[in-house]
DNA sequence: ACTTTGGGCTGATCGATATCAGTCATCGGC
DNA sequence: GCCGATGACTGATATCGATCAGCCCAAAGT
């Protein structure tokens, strides 16, 4: 079988042992999938378990009262979906698939087993969700200081870049099934202004989104117009030997 | 001596023991000071330990290569900082006192000692990681979908709930050592418009942020028009006894 | 006593982005 | 071969919040 993503960005970080292989393996047991759009976990909803997403995107929201909604982070394999809900006995937002996906339901046992099996694991899974938090921070900034076109190039780098660590994507580009209303959730933006924003990168020859690609026309210009820093994301070798 | 407040945050989570408040003491012993305005921890400086704030107020955030700046969050007596810098081992934020703090230096080995002596503790530090997690993700959707006025009471009214869980506040009001440079900075606008949002919201009768204090006039109809959900702040006991 | 500084405050104007009100193309169902 | 749904796209208009330019007050410095 192929390297499964969680392996492949974990192994980024520790080098991982036989034992924790196995042990990473054991958690994929419990595997299910899910439709696009129907919420995985609701706002309010407690207990809960947690899962690891093997194949295809989902993104966590919350709604507003007036039915707007902001999208706090989409997920692509090997991302923890819901280790924070766990954690808090109260999950805080839903969490939608935004294509069909395959995950591996985890519970809360499962985890702690596998954290005193192979203890470094802890630290590598802790490593993740701190990095997720970076991802999450990022946006932040994103939604509170950058316009639309520096967040819009800001963000599509961002996704180039964590899909990058798993394989699913390069400076060239990568397939994204993100429509422009997912966009606009996210970015904090009306769908049609998301529409004009992403013709004007297009004509300022640095990036594409269509058909379901982001097709990354000058990643130097780009990276430069949205003020891109990777130091949070790179990765160059496991830290942990 | 008065209660310190992490033992008092923890403490709401977990029902803490002789030996893990002993333990919890035992990581408040490297004390220091640091005076208003200078940074304690430097966006892009590598290693670094972290602290746990015991008196006095701070903030994290990044600064853009323009000058601008966005505040991340806000820290007060009981928060851990710097947690995440020291497991990506890189700092990708700055931290700066905003009155002059009172800190205690944790290095990452005094930690992880700690949780080997006092594992339940582990469990209640990243749960109180959790929840400041949380705290972001509901700045975010502040940022991302709230209008200026919403955004701003909502944001009142969280810091009005995290102090309250750590003594230093009621439904009433709390002390607040903020500028509105500050909070503009915080919340994503210019401090023009940080000043003519509190004036409607104190003319509206709900808030009054005048000289160092936030007086909370009308808690019900500020909630409410904030739409604001305290779930992922309430903590009614400890879960875990 | 005068100046300087920092923080709070205000009016006028301008620009970025939302909102409204559509069109067009594609696709699956019947 | 039409129908409804969905997503991409556009022009016109409205609005929120930034920016500019400035005043006022209190505290600290000289």
């Amino acid at each position: 079988m192929k390297t499964k993503p969680l392996v492949r960005k974990l192994g980024a970080f520790v080098a991982l042992s036989e034992t924790e292989l196995g042990v990473l393996d054991g958690l994929h047991k419990r595997r299910c999938s899910f439709v696009a759009g129907r919420d995985l976990v609701h706002q309010g909803q407690s207990g809960q378990s947690a899962y690891i997403l093997v194949s295809g995107w989902a993104c966590s929201y919350k709604l507003l009262a007036d039915g707007q909604r902001q999208i706090i982070d989409f997920h692509i394999p090997g991302d923890f979906l819901g280790l924070r809900s766990i954690l808090l006995h109260m999950s805080d937002h839903s969490i939608e698939p935004v294509t069909e996906i395959e995950v591996a339901q985890v519970h809360v046992s499962d985890l702690l087993d596998a954290f005193s099996q192979a203890p470094r694991l802890a630290t590598a899974v802790l490593w993740a969700a701190s990095r997720d938090e970076a991802v999450v921070v990022e946006h932040l900034v994103d939604l509170g200081r950058r316009n639309a076109a520096e967040r819009t190039a800001h963000f599509l780098l961002e996704l180039g870049a964590r899909l990058s660590l798993v394989g699913l994507g390069s400076r060239e580009g990568y397939a994204c099934p993100l429509t422009q209303y997912l966009l606009a959730d996210a970015l904090g933006l009306s769908a049609v202004h998301v529409n004009r924003v992403l013709r004007q990168l297009r004509e300022a020859g640095m990036v594409t989104f269509r058909d379901g690609f982001v097709a990354i026309d000058n990643y130097e210009s780009l990276v430069e117009f949205a003020e891109f820093e990777t130091t949070y994301l790179d990765q160059v070798g496991p830290l942990l030997t």
